[in-house]
DNA sequence: AATGAATGAGAATTCATTCAT
DNA sequence: AATGAATGAATTCTCATTCAT
């Protein structure tokens, strides 16, 4: 009987592949949305437009779900920021620069971006997972990247900082805080957001503060 | 020992007035460690040292727990702010040392300083609360406060701040990054996190960014 | 200290006598009105202007407070009733106006009017309790009291009844079912609801039923 | 033995379209029986056969459930028995025996008899349920069927009531007193209850009352 | 492989009852 | 004697997970 090919071609069954990814889409967006324990397992199977069993044939549990989810935006690793690093044409300001361009636009072009909110309201409810995400993504990028370019640029001349690696953290928190607010409060503040102008604002405070310094005062204005 | 409690210490009943607030911190606590809707109020009540039935002699709803917790913490203004910036003998980075350093003060010593993790968790789920801590808390002080001392700083020439609104937000962020991280992934973070330090090291930023020398501005435009 | 006895005399403490009938009537008006199970202990209080607490001083439980309603209108017996039916002067028909008058009047006065509700909605409830009031009232009304009027006035070929037994139920089930209505649906009935007038159409059914023989539509109209 | 189901008979899943009915039928037998505060959702779901979830797959809550039970009782309405009155060739005194057995018959038979009881017991706690069991069976049966009856019949000369309106209150209510006394007390009346004996009393009551003149002792035989 | 009806453990909430004051 | 704050057992309702189809 060809009764169920024949439906099941209009819209249920798509790239079979594609599935586990499109399912661990939707539970992330839901998770970031209303977090782990507001969010229902058939919302995520509809939103992913399945039936609530078919989660099960992928994954085992909603926990599992969640831990799918990270995993993959985890994934992807940083190899190409190192690359950057190594380049020893480029100014450590330079380098700076690219470094937050480039995590800047992957993390707003991938879920990458929610991943701090989650992870900062699930931390203790799954430690683990929390570990995982400031042990393999936190701290290298700080420590391994951020770090790195700092102590160069201060030993170049460039940069001029009395803690450097409490430097690293403010700078990579602001650019998180980015992240986070955008995909919070920003939808309840009645004045508007605007990623693009916030974090060009950011470079401007990484680079000369509020030019508290005269003579940077001036170049601050260019 | 001089306890607080006259006598009724040892399973201590009727403490009616101390009660409501004794409720809200539970409640408060617990929403801030697990997200609203991972927390039982059976813990809640656990935590408060009374019985599950006793939390709904004061409060009618799980979410009115909510909501009292968020108002508790919303009600103590910041008059005191507005008296530093009205002081016309301080010099504007003064007053934003200030100022910056009572928020933190504050905060650290209430619950405020929990509250942005709170509603970033939940704002989606709790929309009209989310917009009350954005009305009451977030824009006020930015607009209000941090806003006029930059411009007065701008205005006496102190400050060079290409995009006021929103390095005020930057400021914001940062300061409320703090908070959030000291109330989540910190717990987490093997590298050990010292509120202190980085609240030095953010105000160094807020300052003077990466201190970048004459000669690094050129590249800095680039 | 006469603190105590000076405020608890403005209302506090009445008559101390009478504490346990109040009480039993809050309840039984309650129970009546939502039933035993939907009604609660506090409002019952409320109603006897009372604290909580206070009940529990004369009463172990709610359900004893239901036996102690129930019981407080079984109490008066119906011995005049019974004289009544002894007095050899009256014919059967005035017995019968009689008694049912006076059942009438004594049932719309006291509670009683409101026990045959209460009784048939809790009887599966409280079958200990519904064994009770039939016994000592359904039954007994019927067969020591009307069944006997009627056989008296068979006898007398006053009556032409082909099964009393169950006539009798007739004329009491009509006459408990005026009862029951006033006290529920009557208040749903747009149309209104004239007790008495049905009273008086009732008796007269029974008298003469729709007066089929022409003859008997005269007396009918007396 | 050839039973109602297919096979699945043994743990029997997935019969969706009876589920409603069966879901309703449990429900309505333990309201009537125990009353709605008094029933516990789970011994709906035990009485139908079904875990306590299926129920609020079907229905939104334990008052939703008694709202569909009201409902599909009051659905079956009564154009037979407006067909009956439409009938010139009958006399009245033929249209209300075939009316009110038919009204027996079809009560007896379906849930309908034991509805009055449960309306009279939730009246105060569901009042739009209690209006729409007076304006949709109460009245309609009173006013537009019986009352029309009786109009004809003492038009016709058959019948002889001074108070026809209220005449007809009392024949009703004697008739839902017959299906209240039978679901409640009944079960504790010792003395037994034949409810065809007692209809037949009921009828005869009707028709000639205790054939109070000597006269009306013949008729009231036919 | 996909589904969604069914389930029951678990969470919020109510309320009879207790008891310190 | 009177109170009402406190309690926890009991009840309604939710939702992750299973499984027959």
């Amino acid at each position: 009987m060809p009764e169920s090919s024949t439906k099941a071609d209009g819209k249920g069954r798509r790239r079979k592949e594609a599935r586990p990814a499109e399912l661990v889409d939707a539970a992330f967006s839901l998770f970031l949305e209303k977090g782990f324990a507001a969010t229902r397992i058939e919302d995520v199977a509809a939103r992913a437009g399945v039936g609530k069993g078919t989660l099960y044939l992928y994954y085992q549990s909603k926990e599992q779900l969640l831990q799918a989810a990270v995993e993959q935006l985890l994934l992807p690793r940083f190899g190409d920021l190192q690359a950057l690093i190594a380049d020893p044409d480029l100014s450590a300001a330079e380098q700076l620069d690219r470094v937050l361009g480039l995590l800047w636009k992957h993390a707003s072009a991938s879920g990458l971006s929610g991943l701090p909110k989650l992870m900062i309201g699930e931390c203790h409810n799954f430690p683990a997972l929390a570990r995982q995400f400031v042990e393999r993504w936190i701290a290298p990028v700080q420590d391994q990247v951020l770090r790195k370019i700092l102590q160069r640029g201060i030993a170049r001349g460039e940069f001029s900082v009395s803690d450097p690696e409490y430097a690293v953290r403010c700078i990579a928190g602001g650019f998180v805080f980015l992240f986070i607010w955008g995909h919070s409060l920003a939808d309840f503040d009645q004045r508007g957001f605007d990623p693009e102008r916030q974090r060009t604002a950011w470079m401007e405070m990484i680079r000369s503060g509020l030019g508290l310094a005269p003579t940077t005062a001036e170049e601050a204005l260019a």
